[in-house]
RNA sequence: GCUCUGGUGGUGGAAUGGUAGACACGAGGGACUUAAAAUCCCUUGCCCGCAAGGGCGUGUGGGUUCAAGUCCCACCCGGAGUACCA
């Protein structure tokens, strides 16, 4: 019988659907697994190869699992909020919830074809109001808590209200947006406007003036994360730096424990290592400078090498220090306006792309180095950041080499005060760079001097806080994240405002849904699109929205406009799986008790900075408030490299514009043009020739020199994109070879973890092999009287196998465990193999991989029951012990020949068998100086 | 610049310090066939040689080891992330 997938996988398809084969329940006595993807946002485009890749893999160790007695958690959803469907409702008036319900069930659509274990039922869409409930909930929690650095944990503001009234701020240890100083008689005589102002300087989600990052072209505000080189990343729109009002989400109150929660958990060293630097963790020592102007005034710094204080030849300040006005001499104010008013208007890109370029201006004033008494004068620099630490510096140009680049420029003193060793002091001023490692001996800096650079630092801060005049701290890069987005196509606010002072909506008022609007852009007076929306007021009484015309500020107030960002929905969804259908809580203690935290987590590197640090926030938070269990989200994490497309070229003579050359008759590259062909009128680079002319209708008369009488095509490996006619759709695959090919051949492609180019040319191999192990079980189904007995060496085989796929597949290695399945195939085959006891187990092995060619087997072989329930085979060493063992002998470390000789040979006979072999005489002269044997495994003879 | 990755045949890749190139693609040769498709068999890292056999080979140069693609040091090249983060 042929092996007919198309048939077997509609099939099977349809048989798992109506059997709920997938369906997972949160109430077994198994232990329990939980495989999940990275969450897709269903573009318009479309699967194309590469997305298929991690859910593959995840899809094999889901299914793995499984089989090995476990109950596997599943599930698939969609990320559905999000910029590219509303800038299409912006260009089209398409209502983007259209749009998005279109793109979901095409994604759909084509991940059924694939043969995925999604336990559909447990499907979530972040821009359903029944999902978006809880991502709101969240937010009210995160406005209603505070983190307490003391408790090390988030606990609720009323307990911070409370505190204020019997102490004020005595004592307190929060995360905070300023330091503030108040007594329990000050809280208690101020209003409810100025104590609420006062409770934002603290809250989780709070709402601040900050510096944000404005894309005037898709009219929002970004995240940091959401911006590349001064670029959004969606889009690619320019960005620039605006103060504005917006919410933020206090992550960076959580920064000590992202970074330490990393150790705990299984995930890359290099995705580890870059939220490592993205979080940015760095000691060193706040000090406090008094300023020369008879205010007695100072400023603070945050500096990493204290040991350098005594440097110290300048002083900077951020162009948006608040200190500047206020210190600035008459002689000096024109020309630092200047230099603040340019620097603050510039684009971020503008600044990125002249990072080297050295601008800044002088004062007048000074300060005063607390340790050495010296008059320091003050100036200001782009290259000081207002977001981190103070936005001021003490600038010790020897020993930092953006200091020294400044001191260059502007012609400042340098000193040096570190050494490699402790009399090599030389000149600054013929160097030709700073000498920024924190290696050496500190040298001119008074009692510091002659200590190494780490006991100076430790010996300077002492000091500073012996002195009253600063501390030990830390600095982190992490900024708390923008959560406001000037658009439509998100999750509204559950706010209102009362005086311009925002309250939330009660929890049992969730969800607030999104209105309808009359239009997708902006309002003319610049508010964000939720300002058309007629029915958004807020009526207190009633508890209910209403028509925004019946604001009176009384007892009907109006509503938010902005709504959150795409990661609000993203960051939780992990959970909401665990109990998808809950309309009383996000998901019930139950559930997320016997789940506790997702596994295994298969997806791309490219959210190690966005998703992935948020979703870590967001538990450890939920985490604080009693919801989740686990701190860390995800246990272990994988992520599957890129598939890059390859490109195909031909190549147009500049000489004759109607001729192409095929690629081996080129002479010289500059006499062609090469152009983009589509890839899927190539076979294995050979060009068809008809179908090239028929593509497009400036070929049509096209003339070629060919080789061979094949024109043969150049190729690239570049990004898949349409633009360069390299996109493979899935759906063509499956249709061509079937989705168990599809699915064996991603994986035979290589390595999850590595990014590598999409080539097809392989697939065919993979097909075949899928038809040989089809063919395998022709004799063992028909012929009755063939189930007899296995040999040894079948047994031999098909334990070997087990254990092979079994570590393979623990070590997601899966493009090995492909191979060996076609290694396994080809020996059965060669033993004209039909026995049962072997073919079975093979079966169930195969079942992760290419689940529809093996329930198709399974039932054939007699099973009622879907072979997803089946049992996975154990490896039984005792069929793996082999009698003789052939030796690889080495003479002096190079391979010679092989002797076969019994597996349980004593040292001394093997070498005695060794120089008794006839190949040994050309080799070994007198007797060996030494001998390696490593039993079962090499015997090197050296002479 | 810094951090992380990777560098093995014509191609994708395999190899836990122990036979480098498994498996597959492509290519070449052959069988079956009137022919094609499908299928099957053989060869396929490079160099010398009719062969037997030998030499050289995992980016480069050193080192450790009986033995190095694998471990250590230095360097070169590609990819990714990040970038005045004090």
């Amino acid at each position: 019988m042929d092996y007919n997938f198309g048939e077997i996988e509609s099939r099977w398809q349809k048989y798992w659907r109506e059997h709920g084969v997938y369906h997972v329940s949160n109430v077994s006595d198994k232990p329990h697994y939980y495989v999940l993807d990275m969450f897709p946002y269903p573009s318009g485009a479309g699967l194309h190869v590469g997305h298929p890749l991690g859910y593959i893999a995840s899809d094999i160790y889901a299914r793995y699992k499984r089989l090995q007695g476990f109950n596997v958690l599943h599930p698939m959803g969609y990320d559905a909020y999000g910029l590219p469907a509303e800038q299409y409702a912006i260009q089209t008036g398409q209502h983007p919830a259209i749009t998005t319900e279109q793109n979901i069930n095409r994604y759909r659509e084509q991940l059924d074809k694939i043969g995925f274990s999604f336990d559909w039922s447990r499907e979530v869409r972040t821009c359903e109001p029944k999902y978006y409930k809880w991502t709101q909930w969240t937010f009210l929690q995160l406005f209603k808590h505070y983190y307490d650095n003391a408790a090390n944990k988030a606990l609720p503001i009323t307990a911070l209200v409370e505190r204020f009234a019997k102490q004020g701020s005595e004592g307190l240890d929060a995360a905070c947006t300023e330091v503030l100083t108040f007594s329990a008689e000050e809280w208690n005589s101020w209003d409810e406007a100025k104590r609420q102002q006062v409770l934002m300087n603290y809250r989780l989600a709070y709402l601040a003036d900050i510096p944000v990052n404005w894309c005037a072209e898709l009219g929002t505000v970004l995240a940091n994360d959401e911006v590349v080189n001064g670029l959004s990343v969606r889009g690619g729109y320019p960005v620039e730096r605006k103060l504005m009002r917006q919410w933020s989400l206090r992550v960076s109150a959580y920064a000590q424990r992202l970074v330490d929660g990393l150790e705990q958990i299984d995930w890359t060293d290099s995705l580890k290592e870059i939220q490592r630097n993205w979080i940015g963790r760095s000691e060193g020592a706040a000090v406090w400078f008094p300023i020369v102007d008879g205010s007695n005034g100072a400023f603070e710094i945050f500096t990493t090498r204290p040991d350098t204080i005594f440097g110290v030849t300048f002083m900077v300040l951020c162009p948006e220090h608040e200190l500047i006005d206020q210190i600035t001499t008459p002689e000096q104010k024109a020309e630092v306006e200047a230099y603040v008013t340019w620097a603050k208007n510039r684009s971020e890109r503008e600044r990125q792309a002249e990072v080297k370029k050295v601008s800044g201006v002088f004062t007048g004033a000074y300060a005063i180095n607390p340790l050495t008494e010296e008059k320091i004068p003050i100036w200001v620099s782009e290259y000081v950041l207002a977001g981190y630490g103070t936005g001021a510096i003490m600038a010790v140009p020897a020993h930092d080499s953006r200091d020294f680049a400044f001191a260059r420029h502007f012609g400042l003193p340098i000193r040096q005060v570190v050494a490699l060793e402790k009399d090599a002091v030389s000149d600054p001023n013929t160097w030709e760079e700073s000498m920024d490692a924190k290696t050496g001996y500190s040298v001119n800096s008074g009692f510091v001097t002659g200590m190494k650079v780490k006991e100076a630092m430790a010996a300077v801060i002492n000091k500073i806080e012996e002195m009253g005049i600063g501390h030990r701290t830390v600095n982190y890069r992490l900024r708390d994240a923008i959560f406001s987005r000037q658009r439509y196509w998100g999750e509204p606010f559950p706010i209102y405002y009362k005086d311009n002072i925002p309250y939330p909506i009660p929890e049992e008022c969730l969800p607030l849904e999104l209105p309808e609007v009359s239009e997708f852009k902006p309002t003319a007076t610049g508010e964000p699109p939720l300002g058309h929306a007629q029915k958004w007021a807020w009526d207190e009484k009633n508890r209910c929205v209403v028509d925004k015309s019946l604001i009176d500020n009384k007892t009907i107030f109006p509503l938010e406009l902005s709504t959150m960002p795409g990661f609000a929905g993203s960051s939780g969804y992990y959970l909401r799986y665990m109990d998808p259908h809950n309309d009383e809580a996000y998901f019930s203690n139950d559930a997320v008790n016997y789940w506790q935290k997702v596994d295994l987590y298969v997806g791309g590197a490219e959210h190690a900075s966005g998703h992935l640090i948020y979703a870590r926030f967001w538990n450890k938070f939920l985490h604080d408030i009693g919801m989740s269990v686990v701190e860390e989200p995800f246990q272990k994490l994988i992520n599957q490299g890129m598939i890059q497309g390859r490109s195909n070229f031909v190549y147009r003579s500049k000489a004759d514009n109607g001729l192409f050359i095929s690629k081996g008759l080129i002479k010289n590259m500059d006499d062609v043009t090469p152009i983009h062909v589509d890839i899927n009128i190539v076979d294995n680079d050979v060009l068809n020739i008809d179908r090239f002319r028929q593509w497009r209708p400036e070929f049509k008369d096209a003339r070629f020199e060919l080789e061979e009488g094949k024109y043969i095509c150049g190729w690239e490996v570049e990004k898949m994109s349409k633009s360069m006619y390299n996109v493979q759709n899935p759906d063509d695959l499956v249709a061509r070879y079937g989705a168990d090919t599809l699915r064996l051949y991603e994986m035979f492609l290589g390595p999850v973890e590595q990014a590598k180019p999409w080539d097809t040319n392989g697939i065919e191999g993979v097909h075949r092999f899928l038809k040989k192990f089809w063919k395998l079980y022709d004799n063992c189904l028909n012929n009755q009287n063939n189930q007899g007995a296995p040999t040894k060496e079948e047994l031999k085989v098909l334990h070997h196998t087990i254990k092979k796929i079994t570590d393979d597949i623990e070590r997601f290695s899966f493009n090995t465990a492909v191979s060996n399945f076609m290694i396994t195939t080809n020996l059965l085959t060669d033993n004209k193999c039909s026995c049962r006891e072997v073919l079975e187990p093979m079966v169930v092995l195969i079942a992760p991989f290419a689940p529809h060619i093996a329930e198709e087997l399974w039932h054939q072989l007699g099973h009622e029951d879907s072979v997803c329930d089946a049992l996975w085979p154990l490896c039984d060493p005792q069929f793996l012990v082999e009698d003789t063992v052939k030796y690889p002998v080495q003479f002096n470390g190079k391979m010679r020949f092989m002797i076969e000789l019994p597996a349980d040979i004593s040292q001394e006979n093997a070498v005695n068998a060794v120089k008794a072999a006839p190949e040994s005489a050309k080799w070994l002269t007198g007797e060996p100086k030494k001998v390696i044997f490593v039993p079962k495994k090499i015997i090197n003879i050296v002479c």
